[in-house]
DNA sequence: GGGGTTCAGTTACTATATAACACGCGGCGG
DNA sequence: CCGCCGCGTGTTATATAGTAACTGAACCCC
């Protein structure tokens, strides 16, 4: 062991202790965590990247054969309600939150700031959840007497490998 | 006149104004303003709220009862390209840059950064253009060795009108 | 006139998301 | 026991958003 592959198809260490985390939050929100809800939450965090709904019900299709779109979309629904994923808009894709593993006490579930780094080259997607940004936006909105919900923040450019790379190693 | 009805139908005064300021700044970047990208231009920019790309082309086919998905998202992605709109991703729409009309005399043409305000209660949606936002971000991105690029800003959340109205108005 | 480029017309299609109705289950009051 | 209701899900159909690929016209250059 000691990995080697890395490979996506197991890693239940991690991804058990987030389900469970997951689970707990669900409990003190009074919401279910279902069978259904907890597959489609383990195929996001199992990836490695952003999946669309119809990547994600292709896959749950394996599990669940009748499996279709409003079955996924339904589930997706209720772990975005939940903070245990998040959309990323440009992508029309779906990611684990990071920080949904952590049990917060019995404080602020739900929502919090966040910002997604996505690389233009490679695709990595990184969230992010810098105050100052949240704190610069909160206080720019102010300024024209809007009152600040949720926020969709989503940088496209070049991940840290991506951008020491020379930009075009393809081509003629 | 004195104004009075503030219909949408005419107000031809600002949007050619829009539309001139718009036709100078393709010359400056050598690109053509043909009448159907103009036509285009000017229903995104008559529209008081962004439009998605079905009701432009509904409106569309009034002048150009040919049109179809492709004549208005080939418009939109030169406008885009031209910095002369931008897309709202929640919402899958487009709008017109406030700044667009400026006529910068030959300086940065061309994308740039900006934030997203959207009403939750009425849906007004207005661009802000936030140097502090811009730079939190850069910054924030910078930590973690990210280039940015283009970002996409948008807060959901209750205008100025809509804060200060009752939250609930309505029902029983 | 040949051959490029750019723009737009047209057809067909893919991808993303939701509406609407039906079923099963568990709880609860009659 | 039975009907009812809320909830999660199955199932079918449809709405909305976005693209691919081919065609031809106009223009420019040589
Ligand atoms: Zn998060
Ligand atoms: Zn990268
Ligand atoms: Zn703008
Ligand atoms: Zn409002």
């Amino acid at each position: 062991m000691t990995t080697g592959q890395g490979s996506a198809a197991e890693m239940p260490e991690e991804l058990a202790r987030a389900l469970a985390g997951a689970e707990a939050r669900c409990l003190r929100a009074g919401a279910q965590l279902t069978e259904l809800r907890r597959q489609v939450l383990a195929l996001v965090l199992e990836a490695e990247q952003p999946l669309g709904a119809y990547a994600l019900l292709d896959r749950l299709k394996a599990q669940r054969p009748g499996a279709a779109p409003p079955t996924v979309y339904r589930a997706l629904d209720f772990l975005l309600e939940q903070g245990l994923i998040h959309k990323v808009e440009r992508l029309n894709a779906f990611v684990g939150c990071v920080e949904a593993g952590y049990d917060h006490g019995g404080g602020h579930d739900h929502h919090h700031p966040h910002q997604f780094l996505i690389c233009r080259d490679c695709g990595v997607t990184v969230e992010i959840s810098d105050p100052a940004v949240a704190h610069a936006l909160a206080d720019a909105a102010a300024r024209v007497g809007f009152r600040v919900g949720n926020a969709t923040v989503e940088v496209e450019g070049f991940c840290a490998a991506c951008a020491t790379r020379p930009p075009e190693a393809a081509g003629a």
